[in-house]
RNA sequence: GGUGGAGUGGCCGAGAGGAUAGGCAGCGGCCUGCAAAGCCGUCUACACGGGUUCGAGUCCCGUCUCCACCUCCA
């Protein structure tokens, strides 16, 4: 089965054909980075980026571009606020963004445009769409022209005349559901020169310009969060096909994050920053906790939902580590039923039942001393959890590497007592080998008898 | 007012006309010096009211509740 992928335009899953064969071209609404970021902004490049591993998994080469858009009202503001710069204030939140993508596991994108960066490509679109009747230029603002372009609102499935007051009226708007593209300079903001006098860009254009700018005039994945169908994606789509370009072939849009029954957002407070999560969880366990429920669907954020996808995680962690103590384990092929669900809009959840149903038999298989069976085992596990980016052994997740000298130091002294400890309960000295396995605990060293012989790990206090 | 989505067992979370999802937690058992882990077994479901059907979480109609978007938002 190919990749199906539910298509916002279309309401409908569609099978996934790429523009150029061999190739997927994403384009993904990145941040306007007025602050910092939080887990419902991690949880939409969580998604594209396991998007784009599971294309790249099955042979094509993947381009994702995820942008930044620097300017905006509320930047301007903020940067007002606390006296500094704005392309300051900007850069600074652009860098934690960038900081807790990279914790997270989500590896780069190809390129993370600047909306400023790419104004003369702003110009060159809004003067074709002047030429071809669907923007003009009124008192230094340039507005697209809605009712010029018949298919607005086919994205979304917004019927025009139902739309409610859009953006605040403007003195030269034609109708008041007409979008800025370019807003005229005010004092004291900063401005680029235009035909239509000096301004700033507005929402939307930036995105049709740097999508075109990099994968082309069609491409097949637009992606974002399902708070930007309507208007930003609605606006970029009638922008770019009114000047001619076919633009993207799938829309895509990831579920939102929520707390106490209302969305995560900046201007409602009630976000958690991604700092604050990683002191309760490994960053692979909030991966897990965020990649785990289908893309689309609502995640209400809870503590215990969060601890139980951290119990989920380690269990297939100490699978893979139990299996690795006694050989080798290197990733291995993906069963077919995992396969098939990836294939099927990305179904994560039952991509998560095939883990742990292998990870039941692969423990199984270790009790019943088959090594063989369990190594097996683990080699799909870690197949599969390589993909979703949360395999338990890979470079990413598996602690620092033995060239940590510290950490030799520890393993060297840890050792020592541990043989202390199978000294005593080979004479049955339990008094002695509990009091080493306390003082360990003590020191938060966890020490864990298996059929292996004692395992250890730095307790994490969670 | 318009548009889209959701209500599943103690919790999270899939599925979808005749079903062992999975995880976490609970209970019983095995294993274990103890602890931990693991294995086996097991209890709580499908918002409500009608209808279609031999048979409905699954289809249809109605009701209720919740969420998102139409203002910045991933």
């Amino acid at each position: 089965m190919a990749l199906q992928l539910y298509d916002t335009a279309s309401r409908s899953v569609r099978e996934f054909t790429p523009v150029r064969p061999g190739a997927a071209s994403i384009y993904v609404c990145g941040p306007t980075p007025q602050g910092p970021p939080h887990i419902g902004h991690v949880r939409s490049a969580l998604n594209y980026d396991v998007l784009a591993r599971w294309l790249e998994h099955n042979g094509l080469h993947v381009t994702l571009v995820r942008n930044v858009t620097d300017i905006d009202d509320k930047i301007l503001v903020k940067a007002a606020a606390e006296g500094r710069p704005w392309w300051e204030h900007s850069a600074r939140y652009e860098r934690e963004f960038e900081s807790a993508y990279a914790a997270l596991g989500c590896r780069p994108a190809a390129i993370s445009p600047r909306a400023t960066g790419h104004v003369t490509q702003m110009i060159e679109l809004m003067q074709r769409l002047i030429d071809k009747g669907h923007a003009y230029a009124a008192e230094g603002d340039v507005y697209f022209d809605v009712r010029s372009f018949d298919a607005y609102g086919s994205l979304s499935g917004q019927q025009l005349e139902e739309v409610q007051q859009g953006e605040s009226a403007a003195a030269g708007k034609r109708d008041h559901r007409d979008f800025t593209l370019w807003k005229c300079a005010k004092p004291g903001e900063p401005s680029w020169p235009t035909p239509w006098g000096a301004g700033r860009p507005g929402w939307h254009l930036e995105c049709s310009v740097m999508a075109s700018t990099y994968l082309g005039a069609e491409f097949d994945i637009h992606g974002g969060g399902l708070d930007l169908v309507f208007p930003h994606h609605e606006n970029e789509l009638a922008q770019s096909r009114a000047a001619g370009d076919p633009f993207a072939r799938l829309w895509m849009h990831n579920g939102l994050v929520g707390m106490a029954g209302e969305k995560m957002s900046k201007s409602l407070g009630n976000v958690v920053s991604i700092p604050a999560m990683l002191r309760k969880v490994r960053a692979a366990e909030l991966r897990y906790y965020l990649i785990q429920p289908h893309y689309r669907s609502f995640i209400e954020y809870s503590d215990e939902a969060l601890h139980e996808a951290a119990q989920g995680y380690r269990r297939i962690e100490e699978f893979l580590r139990r299996t690795a103590a006694r050989g080798e384990v290197t990733p291995g092929e993906l069963p077919r039923e995992f396969v098939d669900a990836m294939n099927d809009d990305l179904a994560t959840p039952k991509a998560f039942a095939v883990i742990h149903n292998v990870v039941r038999e692969g423990n199984a298989a270790l009790d019943a001393g088959d090594d063989d069976k369990a190594r097996q085992a683990a080699a799909a596990v870690r197949g599969m959890t390589g993909v979703l980016g949360i395999d338990p052994l890979s470079e990413l997740w598996a602690g620092t590497g033995a060239d940590d000298k510290a950490r030799q130091a520890l393993a060297a002294l840890v050792e020592a007592v541990l043989e202390d400890r199978a000294r005593a309960r080979a004479v049955k000295d339990y008094a002695t080998a509990d009091r080493l396995r306390d003082r360990l605990l003590q020191a938060g060293i966890l020490v864990k008898d298996t059929p292996d012989g004692p395992q250890w790990t730095v307790a994490d206090g969670r």
